[in-house]
DNA sequence: TGGGGTTAT
DNA sequence: ATAACCC
């Protein structure tokens, strides 16, 4: 209101988006009776399709490590480059690299399987993910540098927004350079280029970008991997694994739906996972264009209409979500799966192995966890993937000891633990477990002396609160008497 | 299936 | 606290 030109005060504009086609977006204008606040109901004196380019004019690359931890792996024993190598954590080989995927070696393959397939694979322990996560964290500060909005997904995946980026690029190129603008990589479906088309020059920006910053990974880092430069994160996503390993494509807006089309089940499709594939299968769809024809009416009724509305928008390849720079953590977490665990003193060990960790790891950042969490996994014949977990937040005399070292902290926070442990599991009672995992999240920065001081009468649960003699506590944490 | 992560409800 | 999603 008041902001554009042309526009008084308590004219208000209304945007809404909720087309399918991406390119169009309601626009309503209505007039306000009331003071300053935007009207819940406008007056609706126009009301029709106009173009737009919210979603679609962005630039954002996903960069997509090769097989990160056997990389990982090869760089710390360079003997083992060449040679057919798997990462394994219990008997799994979670992931290899290319000289084992040309003997048949699978990612997730079982050992004996694995070994049966290719006797000659060469198999490293990769439960300590301590190196693997610190590469990931030097992956993603690298990209920052580039632009600032990273968002990681997993160890070995980051989107960058490289929207600003490119177009300060673009600004800087005198006219007669704009005609010898090339791409860099592979252009979807080897569509041609047209320098006269905005996007196009954008992307092929985004894709000279994407080149330097894998120079700057395999330079700077030692890594390979993949890249896909696209108008949203789900394009960029799928096109970056066209060419496979240690190269990158462009899609142009043209071939968008030649690459979602590629698919060929929805489970493929970023976003629909493994429960609501199996609920869409149950409604015959199968297919992208299932999905894409699918009475939206009926999937709503299905799924919601946060779930069908956001996964039909995917199956036209639209997706608006914002890159969300990941930032710091936000939560720590070590577990340990095992055949079996049935008596409180061997969970006990397990616990404190996986506390100690954790402790190091949460040193070593800086910030300090306000919560710790208990999960386990119970032994089920058949039924598989439920866990179960306790948490409760951590005492404050307990955070202040967390990273001075001196003070012992394992023997309060084990306590707790164990305190959270017997509410989940009835120790009078026989039990199996399979896993046991603990958290330590909400993290604060830590108080300097200033801060403290803020903290102390902005904080509820220490100003409003301490006086009632009771701790307050927010959610649903587990109390646990002291 | 491992050993992690995130957000939404 | 759980359930879904991602790797």
């Amino acid at each position: 209101p008041g902001g554009l030109p042309g526009f008084k005060s308590k004219t208000y504009l209304s945007f809404s988006t909720h087309d399918i086609n991406q390119d169009l977006c309601s626009l309503s204008i209505g007039a306000s009776g009331s003071e300053g606040m935007p009207p819940k109901c406008p007056t609706i004196v126009h009301d029709q399709l106009v173009p737009t380019q919210s979603s679609s004019s962005r630039v954002i690359v996903h960069v997509d490590l090769d097989c990160f931890y056997a990389q990982v792996e090869m760089i710390s024993h360079p003997e083992l480059k060449g040679k057919p190598l798997g990462v394994q954590q219990k008997y799994l080989v979670v992931t290899c690299n290319y000289e084992a995927r040309e003997l048949g070696v699978k990612k997730l393959m079982n050992v004996r399987d694995a070994k049966e397939k290719c006797p000659q694979l060469i198999l490293v322990n990769g439960e300590d993910l301590t190196r693997y996560r610190e590469m990931s964290y030097k992956v993603t500060e690298l990209l920052e540098e580039f632009s600032p909005i990273v968002e990681r997904l997993g160890f070995d995946e980051n989107f960058v927004d490289l929207t600003e980026m490119v177009e300060k690029r673009l600004q800087h190129l005198q006219s007669n350079e704009l005609s010898a603008v090339t791409v860099s990589g592979h252009v979807y479906n080897n569509q041609p280029v047209n320098l006269h088309n905005i996007m196009h020059m954008r992307l092929l920006v985004g894709s000279q970008v994407a080149a330097e910053m894998r120079e700057a990974m395999h330079n700077q880092l030692g890594l390979t991997g993949c890249a896909g430069v696209a108008s949203n994160k789900l394009l960029a996503k799928l096109v970056s694994g066209v060419f496979k390993p240690n190269q990158q494509t462009v899609l142009l807006p043209e071939s968008c739906q030649d690459l979602i089309n590629s698919l060929n089940h929805i489970k493929e499709m970023p976003g629909i996972g493994y429960k609501t594939a199996k609920r869409l299968e149950v409604l015959g769809i199968n297919s992208v264009h299932d999905l894409q024809s699918f009475s939206f009416k009926i999937l709503e009724k299905e799924l919601g209409i946060s779930v069908a509305q956001r996964i039909q928008k995917l199956s036209f390849g639209e997706d608006n979500s914002p890159v969300m720079p990941s930032g710091p953590p936000q939560s720590f977490s070590e577990e340990d799966s095992f055949k079996k665990c049935s008596s409180e003193v061997e969970a006990k060990k397990k616990i404190e192995e996986l506390l100690a960790s954790l402790l190091n790891r949460v040193c070593q950042d800086g910030r300090r966890p306000h919560t710790i969490r208990l999960v386990i996994r119970r032994y089920s014949p058949e039924k598989h993937y439920s866990r179960e977990s306790r948490q409760c937040p951590i005492p404050s005399h307990v955070i202040q000891k967390l990273g001075t070292g001196n003070y012992d902290v394992m023997t309060p926070m084990v306590d707790i633990l164990m305190k959270l442990f017997r509410n989940m599991v009835n120790v009078k009672m026989p039990f199996h477990l399979t896993l046991l995992s603990v958290c330590f999240c909400n993290l604060k920065a830590q108080n300097t002396a200033k801060k403290g001081l803020i903290d102390y009468y902005l904080t509820p649960s220490l100003s409003t609160t301490s006086h009632s003699g009771k701790r307050s506590f927010k959610m649903k944490d587990t109390h646990i008497e002291d």
